[in-house]
DNA sequence: GTAAGTGCAAATCGTTTGCAATTTC
DNA sequence: GAAATTGCAAACGATTTGCACTTAC
């Protein structure tokens, strides 16, 4: 999982500038542990530093995302929500009373879904998988 | 899944009122193997009647959705898109390539679904799954 | 005839962008 | 100092909505 430095490091390398704006903008995301949207983002940037704007925070998430770092997730609502990037690929449980977002992973479906793509002659390059629930009644 | 004169009953049911506009959606979607965004299924209702505008698609899309006779899908370009509610939920696999949209079902991947909720006290009220895939290169 | 439904154009929401001003290197 | 990055406000694309007009019942 990147983290700030790895950042850094990342803007050293492809030759971009390490602004104060990406460097917040880093932290907020290496610091939240749920899936911000990006107004979230945005709020908890501008608390570090009032001087970021929302125009910023979406260029750098776009920016981010296409370094890798962030992946952007759109769970139904309209906006989309970010997290850090994980080198595991997980997926997603949303708790459609509450709101909360539980991460997990199977391998066995992963396995499945491979299976499928490849008999019908495909490569897959990613996935989505969403399990919308609500709490279970006991009887 | 529903055709058009299971959509004009439901609209009777529901002391709805069954106008030229809805018939001709309805048809439509009926018609429609594919998975239309809004503006092409405007465009295929206009070319029936051209007096249909784009805010009644939009309406009558609204309204089959709550009525639970067509499926609303985002396949991570930014419309919606539609097609008839079917009975088995099915899952899609997204060609990258040629944007081609293939519907398939996969039991046990439906059952490991339910173990996985069911196991932290949830009930699977709804998923998705999509599967990004590119055709496999041969070596 | 009346309430439901429509078309139109304006409004809304999330997101993107042109441009002049500001930074980082 | 030059090129990259920013803030601002205007532009955008998909979708929704207020309102006067029309239509199904």
């Amino acid at each position: 999982m990147p983290d700030s430095s790895y950042i850094a490091k990342l803007c050293y390398d492809k030759g971009l500038r390490l602004t104060e704006q990406r460097r917040v903008i880093a932290k907020v995301l290496a610091d939240a542990n749920d899936h911000p949207d990006v107004e979230e983002l945005h709020a908890r940037s501008a608390a570090v530093d009032s001087r970021i704007s929302i125009a910023t925070v979406y260029r750098t998430l776009r920016l981010f995302e296409e370094l890798e770092v962030v992946t952007k997730h759109d769970f139904g609502d309209q906006r989309a929500r970010y997290e850090l990037a994980d080198s595991e690929h997980h997926d997603h449980i949303i708790d459609l009373k509450s709101g909360k977002v539980i991460e997990f992973e199977n391998e066995e479906i992963e396995r499945l879904q491979e299976k499928i793509v490849n008999d019908l002659g495909y490569e897959l390059v990613d996935h989505k998988l969403e399990l919308y629930v609500l709490p279970r009644k006991k009887k």
